[in-house]
DNA sequence: GTCTCCGAACAATATTTATTGATGCGTCGG
DNA sequence: CCGACGCATCAATAAATATTGTTCGGAGAC
């Protein structure tokens, strides 16, 4: 369910998209330091539970975050594999070591 | 006029918004072979004028191409910096290797 | 059970972003 | 000079995203 309808772009798309938002990045920068709950993400970012819960689960979704419930509360941890995930990306765009290519309208 | 109102977090998102787009996901990766022209590009992945000359803006934008007049035509080409830049906001998004955070409400 | 708290999900709206077609500017060929 | 070409830019529209307030379900406290 989260593999096979991806291709490599749709994923790449996915995972920079989650990575081009304040609030997400924030969010990213938190949890650096470790696993936090929601309600204190909500306190120390300021922002609305429903927002963060909205950008929580494009985080989540995209396999940067993980949840952990516990009682009433929901832990979010940064999953550290993803980031080597996005690196396997930008290499994958790298020029390639290529020979100046033939002018293609000169 | 580019640096200066630029925070890392600003930067972070233009970045990652430039390559969070499947038109510019393809444009970079035929980018990655050498330099195209314009009427190349557009010819290759079929899309109209004036939206090319749209996401390559935002490319150029965020650092990711460079081009280069000659003539009637206009050539870009990966600026392979931006990708070093890409890695470093990336490791710098990494899990710190810290004990176990007091949970904040358990 | 009932009440309260935490957080997800929904619906409506606001805001951003992308697409399209038209226009304009510079360059080359005649 | 004139016409065709290559590309950027603009204005209008379409489409995708984010925000807000509200509702709903699960989990403890009593």
């Amino acid at each position: 369910m989260t593999a096979a309808t991806h291709s490599q772009t749709e994923r790449a798309i996915e995972l920079f998209h989650a990575l081009s938002d304040e609030t997400r990045l924030e969010i990213i920068e938190l949890l650096r330091k470790g696993e936090r709950c929601v309600c204190e993400l909500t306190d120390t970012l300021d922002a609305a539970q429903s927002r963060l819960s909205f950008h929580l689960r494009v985080l989540k979704d995209a396999g940067i975050v993980r949840d952990r419930k516990d009682g009433r509360w929901v832990h979010y941890e940064l999953d550290p594999e993803v980031f080597e995930e996005v690196e396997a990306l930008i290499s994958a765009m790298k020029p390639l070591a290529v020979s100046r290519s033939e002018a293609c309208c000169a």
